[in-house]
DNA sequence: TTAAACATACGAAAAAAATCGTAGATAAAT
DNA sequence: ATTTATCTACGATTTTTTTCGTATGTTTAA
């Protein structure tokens, strides 16, 4: 799969969010955040379609479209994008901005802590 | 200043590794990724330069170009873009993928919970 | 001292991404 | 039964990004 352009991960995010979305809904979200024309959304999950991102279906007049590209690869490949273009391939320092740079609830920062000790945990039997 | 493209990346990440680079220098390192012309390149930094993203010294007849645009406010930005557009806000979830997903070091995990440590005692005070 | 290599500037063009108008069909409201 | 609103499809157009050829001047090397 192609890599999502900024546009199409806006819709993408309406998608994850909210599961089956019809194009009125979608445009609808996406003008919360700044102004867009119906058939400019419309176009542009056509064409997602068309390149196989987005599922539809077409039973009822008005479309239903599902996003067919997981959040879960869309995180591993952007992040491993980023972590390479800007972080110069360190995967740490990029955590460690996230970490610094905003408000991690003490609850978040307990649950990383415990991933860490999972995550050395399983590089011992790995011995 | 406005965000960098993606071609705009690879040379900041060029210049941010090595200082002060000529045209030639940057192209040569961008040939080692992928094909691309020299004067691609140049026009590409002469653009840049235009806008302000990079500095340039013309006192010899090879330029020399810098980085005008840091890379800790690339990584802020694009990081919190990445977060709130595939990781729905949630900076622990890109943390966690981050982990999980890739061979971090002993030596890294540790600095990690150092850190995270430290954040909390920075909490404890503000309260 | 001429030819080859290398540099910048400039102008365009090609490619990619985003936007929208209009037509034609169907459903909803009056 | 009309009018109004809503959909999709289609075809362009606009904007942004990327790419490169050519002209022209300056070193370097033969």
């Amino acid at each position: 799969m192609t890599k999502p352009t900024e546009s199409e991960l806006e819709i993408l995010q309406t998608l994850w969010e909210h599961g089956g979305c019809t194009v009125r809904f979608v445009n609808d979200k996406l003008n919360e955040q700044r102004e867009i024309g119906y058939t400019t959304t419309l176009k542009m999950m056509q064409l997602m379609h068309e390149k196989g991102m987005l599922k539809r279906d077409e039973s009822e007049r008005s479309h239903v479209y599902l996003a067919n590209y997981s959040q879960a690869i869309a995180q591993k490949t952007l992040l491993d994008r980023l972590t390479q273009t800007v972080f110069g391939g360190s995967a740490m320092q990029l955590v460690m901005q996230a970490l610094g740079n905003r408000k991690t609830s003490n609850a978040e920062l307990q649950e990383i802590k415990k991933l860490i000790d999972q995550i050395e945990k399983e590089k011992q039997n790995d011995l």
